[in-house]
This record gives structure tokens, C-alpha cells and sequence, in this order.
DNA sequence: TGCATAGTTGCATTATAACGCAACTATGCA
DNA sequence: TGCATAGTTGCGTTATAATGCAACTATGCA
């Protein structure tokens, strides 16, 4: 386990990017789990850029990753106090330029696209760029 | 007013370097207010050092100063939704290696010197070097 | 079995941040 | 008025982290 010996600084490191930052965001406001495809069309950022932030917040102890196929489902690790305290902050973020709230508007239209519960659609924004070709 | 436009990164920036985190973590957990030289006899750092990072947090609005003669008083700014939160994750955080037990500790020793609840005793761990001399 | 697609990663570049030293300002007191 | 001390800051150095590109793996399906 590597939760034993926790250096407090990793928790507030792993979320000193934005990107991060809107990734934790979405997934504690809603309390969903998400694949990289579904982040792609909500933060509209490029897919390598997310799946390194998803690293670095799963190495961080913040997400869990459940593989599905072609899939991959993250979420947020809960239980602990801090953790569950820290997602109460993110709840509580201002977003005084609704810049979250065009992220969770993207990702719940997203969401529309599951079927059973499930990602099926793949990245909508790369198709969109092909069609503008 | 700095407190419009809050970027959320900014907040968990400001606590990314564990120094920063040993402040605001004593401050949090004992609601006191500290000066500079309290926090170098507790944190046993360079005074340069900490005034740094004693910057950054104002910077990022999660203290507040204000001077008394040559002593400059820091507290944590109250009253913001996610600040609050912010310090009760602060004080959840975990402790293994009882690293934070021990700079709360000295910073108890060390508030026992104040005269009417003002500092008056100076840096005593740079007088302890010069007696060593 | 070949292809499309979800996801990952090595590498080079660039931007950011922490650090130590030393010089600096500001204030109270003898 | 001079000195001791609380606190700040410019500068150069070093360490860390984010980014884009492109090549890579893994999986489902026709």
C-alpha cells in the first residue's frame, strides 16, 4: 500500500494545475466516474494531455482506475477523511467566470451518450475536426 | 478587492511546497496568529526562507498581515466558504511520521514566551547558533 | 487477420518555482 | 544618534513540472 506514509504536499501538488484542478472538479461535483474520452469532450483538451494529468492524480492516491475493454473508468479514491474533506473544498471552489460550468454542462451532455451506464461513443471533438477538413 | 476572479489553482499552489503547508497548517490547527520570527523558532528555517513563502500565501489570499512595531503578525483569512474547508482539510490531513507534532510543539514552547499576548523574545534559535561559536 | 480507435509514453523544449547569499529597509531602545 | 534586530528582496543557480509531437500498445469488430 502506498498510503501509509502520505506527504501532505502531494495532495496539493496534484491538484496545483488547472487541468487537474477541472478534472477532480467534475468528478466530485457529479460523483461519476469518467474515461479519458468522455474528459476530452468536456474539457476539449488534447487525449495525451489528459491521460498524463490522469496519471500524475492517479499516482497522487486522488483516482482510481478501472479498466473495461477499450475503456478506461477513473473516480475519485474515497473513505478517507481527508480526501472526502478535500472533495468538499472542490465542491465549495468558486467559478466566478463559469469556466466549470461550461466543463459540467460538456460533460453531462456527454454523459447522454452512455448506453447501460457505459462509454460507447469514443472522442466526439477528433470527429468534428475530421469533418472540418 | 483581489478576492473577484479567484483561480482556483492558485489556492492549492500556494499550498504545493511542504514550508507552506507547516504554516498554514500551525495557523489552522491552533487559530493563532504568528510573526515571522515565531515561525522560524518552530519551523527551525531560514528567516528569509519563510518571509518568501509568508509572501506567496498573501499573495494567494489565504493570510493576512499586520504590523506592530518591527513584529509583522500573520493570520489565516476567515469567513470564505472554501477557505474554511480549506483549513478543516488542513487539519485532517494525516501525520504519520509526526513531522507537523513536532513544529506545533515548539510553536507552543515558543508562544509561551509572549508578554501580554505580544512577541517580545526575538529568534532564538540564531542566538543558540552564536553561543555555539 | 487487418483495421479503427481508446489510451500511453519517450523525448526535447519551455516555463515555473525553490533556494542560498548578501544587501537592503524599518523600528525600538540605550 | 547609533546600534541591534525584525523583516524584505534582488540576483544567479538549480530543480521541477507542463507541453507538443510522434510513436507506441491494447482491444473490439468486420
Amino acid at each position: 500500500m502506498h498510503s501509509i506514509n502520505i506527504k501532505p504536499q502531494e495532495i496539493f501538488q496534484a491538484l496545483a494545475d488547472p487541468t487537474r484542478i477541472r478534472i477532480a472538479r467534475l468528478l466530485a461535483d457529479t460523483g461519476e466516474e469518467a474515461c479519458l474520452c468522455e474528459l476530452v469532450d468536456s474539457l476539449v483538451e488534447p487525449q495525451y494531455k489528459l491521460s498524463r494529468h490522469l496519471k500524475i492524480l492517479r499516482q497522487s492516491g486522488l483516482l482510481s482506475a478501472e479498466k473495461d475493454g477499450r475503456w478506461v473508468y477513473h473516480r475519485l479514491v474515497r473513505g478517507a477523511p481527508h480526501l472526502d474533506r478535500l472533495y468538499d473544498l472542490l465542491k465549495a471552489l468558486p467559478d466566478s467566470d463559469s469556466l466549470f460550468a461550461n466543463d459540467l454542462a460538456n460533460f453531462q451532455n456527454r454523459m447522454c451518450l452512455r448506453e447501460d451506464g457505459r462509454c460507447r461513443a469514443g472522442i466526439q471533438t477528433k470527429r468534428l475536426a475530421v469533418e472540418w477538413d
